[in-house]
DNA sequence: GCAGAATACGAGCGATCGCTCGTATTCGCT
DNA sequence: AGCGAATACGAGCGATCGCTCGTATTCTGC
């Protein structure tokens, strides 16, 4: 067991130069998913298109999984953010107003780099203990149920824990599968149809 | 140009004794897909699996994607045969025990062999055109959407088929995530409030 | 019973993959 | 300017993959 002299220095990286190799590592690895598809997302052709060398890739990360899981750490991040904002704008809004941004909010989330999402979504092997992707981030209930705690007036009596799951599943899924599998059926009209539609079925079970 | 004097028969089986090596080896992708992921399957490992040779495999299938979409394509056929079978069950009742019927369908159907259905929702790469697995077969809404005709008395005036794609999504994905996703937090009772809550939020939609 | 077609076999090929490690370069610091 | 640490490089190893092809076995029809 003894100490490893000076190696393996994997992980953090100190000096600007080496955050620039990391930034252009995890950009490489989405513009390949995006352009060329999960299968050859390879270490090397990674490297190659990053224009850091394989030797380099791996002082910061300690395989392929790990460059996967920085790029859906990063998408993750954008949505949330897309999210909080929306639930922090929506605050003290009815509920009729509340769930229609929402749901506006989802469709624009899903449009935003609809193509990494894409594959983010449906060409991630899970395995590997890390890979858990889920969309459905727990916080996204929590904040749903936060909200809905603050119009218990206007909803009925209801199980909010399960309340929240039924609504953030259900738009998630239909703003999801509008964006990504029909994007040619839903001309711009017919999405705001989809949305009226949406907070429509939203809002009359709540209440 | 020449035409293959009598190579590649890679195709039909004739003798029964090759009809079982075929299901053997389908059978072999789908446990294999569901005990050890899809990285792992490997056409050497599904041969191995089957009891069979490389080369026959190669005899029948031209490739591992082939293997994959004959499980996938298996498997689909269950779950319609599910889907036709509620909807005909279910022809000339009201909404509200129609609805229920439905929802509680889809929790059934995604608790019938759910480790597959999991691998195939979750790990398949939809790389190569052949691979569009999508759970949400055109044909559901078809199915849904003639129920709806059916009962046009019963629901407000809406477009058909934007209403039939917000219910299939909706309940599809409610049970999906319900039944994969969440069996832990759902208890048998805990489920039965779920259906409830799907089967409220698709009427109230509709009427 | 036998010929020929159908089926099954499996060693091994070429390609590719993830990843290592010895070496070269650049940075931070005095 | 000069030294050690940090960073970058990339040829190439070992493993594995999809797949082929020459051969062995089994079935079918006469």
């Amino acid at each position: 067991m003894a100490r490893r002299p000076a190696t393996k220095p994997r992980k953090h990286a100190s000096q600007q130069r080496s955050r620039a190799t990391v930034d252009a590592l995890v950009e490489a690895t989405a513009r390949i998913l995006v352009r060329e598809g999960f299968d050859s997302a390879s270490t090397n052709r990674i490297a190659e298109q990053a224009g850091v060398s394989v030797g380099s890739l791996y002082q910061y990360f300690p395989g392929k999984e790990a460059l996967v899981a920085a790029v859906i750490a990063r998408h993750k991040q954008d949505l949330m953010r897309v999210a909080r904002g929306v639930l922090a704008e929506v605050e003290g809004l009815p509920l009729k107003q509340a769930v229609r941004k929402m749901v506006t909010a989802g469709v624009k989330a899903h449009s935003h780099d609809p193509q990494l999402h894409r594959v983010l979504a449906e060409q991630m092997p899970r395995t590997g203990k890390l890979g858990n992707v889920d969309v459905f981030d727990p916080e996204n209930y929590a904040l749903f149920k936060r909200y809905l705690e603050s119009r218990r007036s206007e909803i009925r009596a209801l199980d909010l824990d399960l309340a929240a799951f039924v609504c953030v599943t259900s738009i998630e899924s239909l703003t999801h599968t509008a964006v990504l599998h029909h994007s040619a059926t839903f001309s711009e009209e017919a999405m705001q149809a989809l949305i009226d539609e949406a907070t429509r079925l939203i809002v009359r079970y709540l209440q």
